[in-house]
DNA sequence: CTGTTAGCGCATTCAG
DNA sequence: CTGAATGCGCTAACAG
């Protein structure tokens, strides 16, 4: 690999001139730096990264925690994340954190000691207090999908008890009276808020909320399927079940055909999350969105503002949920 | 940050032995060790990756080129990568090739001069020979989901034609024999493996293979249902759809459902990949397997025991499609 | 505008 | 077993 050594006897010119050529942000004769270039291009010269940030103090990279890679979720989000850093030439590195305490942290130690010029992080096991603290040093941080009063400048979130509300609320708008909520695992705060809104939306109607009617999934297929089973083992008059997120709104229908039900003849349905494939199946399920992948571009958009000053890009944080009518849900 | 030579000045010994304490390759007495140790712990010293990869001219950091970060396969493919190669505290930094050689390239150049000590690729615009001649470079580099023969110990793949054939082979089996084929797009290497295998079980059973009955997808859900769409309007008594992808099987039988047909009385579907969803679904569809979170193990093992020489762990790199039957497929 | 000179934090000879 | 010295490839003052 050619250094800049190389190109500088190359070109007859001093180090500290190729540098400037390759950083261009001093002033350089167009002559030299023609010289330069050239010297560069015929030794097929590639800036060594990692040297450039031993000297720099700036590694170019950003690092990304992330509860899972898989799913329907991350990696769109990540999508937008690589897609917004890498125009601007920046890495980005991944960790998994995998809802673990432990395993968040220790994402976290390996990024930064990896040098990492910010991080974006998608967490859930750590606490607020850690986050706060942790956005004090050096390292910039950004958070996805998590709102933390004292350091609210730093989150990109989504109004989960807004978006809860309004699953709940279109059932209710559709006549429908007697409706079982599948939640998520409650440890999750997505899944607590989205409940919350359920609930707001059940009160304000004057209903009761049914304790009964309430089961707490895991935000996959096999756990709306288990939901679902339970529920109807209850033997009482559900007309509408609200879901907190589409996988598991998908494994609750499959357990309804299975036993004849007509959805949404007999019996309607509204997940969360406006994940793709839904939309495909039969009945089309309604829905309310969660633009994480938005949400990974601004996170991307916040970066680049604020660690790497890129002065033209705005940022704004807080999205709205979005409700998606489709086949899944009809009058009562 | 703390550095080395901080941790030398309060444990009284010398920067180097510092260093030897960290990559323990040397000995170093019992005595100092035990000093050193604790001087880092209570300077809470990390070490500088960057520095380290500078002098040792080695990353410990692999890159990892895909095609798109979402998507069904990518998520668990990238998962598998990043928990093999960090529990051997290995960084792992993306890039997205989009399907395009430019792109792809890019992202190949981007990953190099970041110094990463390996590549893992799961690319497809760019030539064979693109490959073998990067694979003769200084760094390693391991294919996810492609097979060159002139570079086959450095190939990761799923045996495609074999997994066309034995789909096809299903229906046939069922008795079947107006079998329609909604395939990938041409041009990429698994959609023409796939097609070939199709052709293969087609002959095979001394049919005859109809031009007609093939239309050419995009391997997603719009694609199957276009695919569907158009197969429909040639009247002709198809009895079985061979689809090269679970998410055009799940299009196609959204169409067939629209207009009345019953999956599978009138028609049955096979699909390919195994991704969770259509699990969940009805008719829960019949699929080929495609493994390709165990191929990103494997390929993540191929770089531990070629690159970092854990010489315990094995590699065997031809992965076999398996048929999962379900529910979407009858006899004929 | 350009060249000289120090480091960035660490691994690695080479002596001792 | 340990310390001193050198350099990885590059950036960033500082002079000129």
């Amino acid at each position: 690999m050619a250094t800049i050594y190389d190109v500088s006897v190359l070109a007859g010119v001093s180090l500290a001139t190729v540098s400037r050529v390759m950083n261009n942000n001093t002033k350089v004769s167009e002559k030299t730096r023609q010289k330069v270039l050239d010297a560069m291009d015929s030794l097929g010269y590639k800036p060594n990264n990692i040297a450039q940030s031993l000297a720099s103090n700036c590694s170019n990279s950003v690092g990304v925690v992330v509860s899972q890679l898989d799913g329907p979720f991350y990696g769109p989000m990540m999508t937008q994340i690589e897609t917004s850093l890498r125009s601007a030439n920046k890495h980005v590195i991944i960790a998994a954190g995998h809802s673990d305490e432990q395993q968040e942290k220790e994402g976290i130690d390996f990024l930064m000691s990896r040098g990492c010029d910010a991080l974006i992080l998608d967490v859930e096991a750590v606490s607020d207090d850690y986050l706060i603290k942790l956005s004090k040093g050096t390292t910039p941080i950004v958070l996805i999908n998590r709102y933390i009063e004292a350091i609210k400048e730093r989150c990109v979130y989504l109004d989960n008890e807004l978006g809860g509300y309004m699953a709940t609320d279109h059932m209710l708008s559709l006549g429908h009276t007697n409706i079982a909520y599948i939640s998520g695992p409650m440890y999750k705060l997505d899944a607590r808020d989205r409940l919350r809104g359920h609930q707001k939306a059940i009160a304000e109607h004057n209903l009761l909320f049914d304790p009964e009617l309430w089961y707490e999934g895991n935000f996959r297929e096999q756990g709306g399927a288990d939901a679902m089973t339970h529920l109807l083992s209850l033997n009482k008059p559900i007309t509408a079940v609200v879901c907190a997120s589409d996988q598991m709104a998908s494994g609750a229908i499959a357990v309804c055909i299975e036993r004849g039900l007509k959805v949404p003849d007999d019996i309607s349905f509204i997940g969360y999350d406006n994940i793709p494939f839904p939309a495909y199946i039969t009945p089309t399920l309604s829905t309310i969105s969660n633009p994480i992948d938005d949400m990974g571009h601004m996170a991307a958009r916040w970066v680049l503002k604020q660690v790497y000053n890129h002065q033209e890009v705005d940022v704004d944080s807080c999205f709205k949920p979005e409700l998606y009518v489709r086949g899944s849900a009809k009058q009562a």
